[in-house]
DNA sequence: TGAGTTCATGAGTTTAAGGAATGAAGTCAG
DNA sequence: CTGACTTCATTCCTTAAACTCATGAACTCA
């Protein structure tokens, strides 16, 4: 079945009018003649079923629907444009590798390094998904996968890039004064991760706090996030103390957005993985990501745990 | 001045020979011929300056610099069409729409489609809550529900989805031989369900067993279960058989993790309906919902009786 | 008031798109 | 080996889409 489009001139021609709120100006812009962007953008209008325009006294106003459109627009022109004139350009011989990620790790670690990747393997286009636990290679799409959790993944290969140190974190003018015994802690309210439920307790544990069965009100009263990112706003907002995979704070840590509510950090039993198939192991794409990551991972790990 | 690009209806070619790797087959699903998808995939190959595919004795590979391509085409693809279907239904009063379903229900049949649904009216955002009987709609904060049973809802407009086929299914291994008979059924442990006691009483009724009183305590022995998914995963693990709405097993049924222990399904004499009060017939979530799931609905009952 | 501008629309021409038919080559069962 | 079927490529023909030129209604401004 045909996918319900517009055609791309007349989303040039729509993109253009938006720019200029002129017609006439947008035909200039794409050498054609105001009659043909007119009709271009009332046949998109009668495609759509409702003005994307209002003509106030030859003037053009963008209606709100017409707004939203432009912005999705836009990025679509622009990405088929840099496709079309990358493939146009085409030299190399890398293809697309698929990396499935885990949301936070992927947007705070992987992605700010992609750059130095894509610099050195230009012909390596990356096509980057998520994916939140383990699927079956043969079923979704992706070359590579990252993992975090114990090294079992049926079937596939799994290389361990790095572990975690779990730190309590906050905003700096949260504690009203340092904490002297992690017990403090408590008198503090505790930002909970739906998928890590076990995360307080497990810290807290680690740290050796004992009766830990007479703090479980406090220990999980705390508001409740689906994600990592979403916890660490909230704990940059104030909202509380939040325990966290340090690297996935670095940078919040460094720039004094966070502070260490407590230094006792606590090494996680699981850890982060590569994870391929056997089958793909000899991929060029794969074979080369995977060698670059691991260095990528070895120079975090070198850069958390300093000599001495 | 324009754009460098093609037009979008070489781009849906392309995407779709992409995918079948073969023009025959995209032309099929695009509802163009052959020849069309062929001079459409000709001209990008021009306009671009290279081959997106080898043409091997009536094959087409892909080639590397089409992989890209395609990657990319894909993404853009699907932008444009869903920010083009978002505004054709934009009606800018979107709102919430609270689906009560029935548990097993909701999660095996409607959760999974509701994608779909989404993608479609991304501006209705979806709270689904949990009813396994007939309420009030003054009293609970439901915009519909689905129901199964009679057609019967006080102040409420039902309109029916689909019915259901009972059948008595287990694991794969648990028959030591194939049933000759539904009295051998009896021999084995029939796993119950706490909301449907009637169950094996009604299926072994319908095809047929008679003298049913000396048989009571056989058909109520089983291990008993409050959810349809519990009882499923217990059938999956070979405690017992099990009898089912086909429809809820589907994917066990298909993937060979359950099996028919007797191919006789039964018509079970009620059905699913959506419901909703009939002072919302007009609500645009409302209507748009219902008319979604009809159509869902139908393409289900078709899904389950072929032509023949 | 007249000159210039802007969006809309009619008329006519040009271009692109698509279906039907055909051709060359490949596959496979009998 | 042969005939039937399949697949991509290409020609011929028709139709739809796109575009230009010209014109009209309405607006702005010196």
């Amino acid at each position: 079945m045909r996918r319900t489009l517009p055609s791309l001139m007349a989303l040039q021609c729509f993109e253009a009018a938006v720019r200029h709120l002129s017609f006439t100006r947008a035909a200039e812009e794409l050498n054609l003649t105001q009659s043909a962007v007119s009709r271009q953008i009332r046949g998109l209008e009668d495609f759509i079923g409702r003005p994307l325009f209002e003509r106030v006294k030859q003037r053009l106003v963008l209606t709100v629907a017409g707004e939203a459109y432009a912005a999705a627009i836009q990025d679509v022109l622009d990405r088929a444009e840099a496709a079309t004139l990358q493939l146009m350009a085409y030299r190399g011989e890398g293809g697309v590798l698929t990396v499935a990620m885990l949301p936070t790790f992927g947007s705070r670690w992987l992605v700010p390094r992609l750059v130095d990747f894509s610099a050195r393997y230009p012909d390596i286009q990356l096509n980057l998904v998520t994916q939140v636990r383990p699927f079956d290679f043969d079923k979704v799409e992706a070359d590579v996968a990252i993992h975090f959790g114990p090294a079992l993944w049926p079937g596939a290969i799994c290389h361990r890039l790095m572990g975690e140190d779990i730190v309590p974190v906050c905003a700096p003018g949260l504690l009203q004064k340092p904490l002297a015994d992690v017990r403090e802690l408590l008198d503090y309210t505790l930002l909970q991760h739906t998928t890590r439920p076990q995360a307080w307790n497990d810290w807290l544990s680690a740290v050796g706090l004992q009766d830990m069965d007479t703090h479980q009100a406090s220990l999980l009263s705390g508001p409740r996030f689906e994600h990592f990112f979403m916890v660490i706003q909230a704990a940059i907002s104030g909202l509380g103390i939040a325990v966290l995979p340090q690297f996935l704070v670095a940078e919040e840590l460094a720039s004094g957005r966070l502070v260490l509510a407590l230094d006792q950090p606590v090494r996680s039993q699981h850890a982060y993985y590569l994870v391929h198939p056997a089958t793909r192991t000899d991929v060029y794409k794969v074979r080369v990501f995977r060698d670059w990551l691991l260095a990528q991972a070895a120079q975090e790990e070198a850069a958390l745990s300093p000599p001495g």
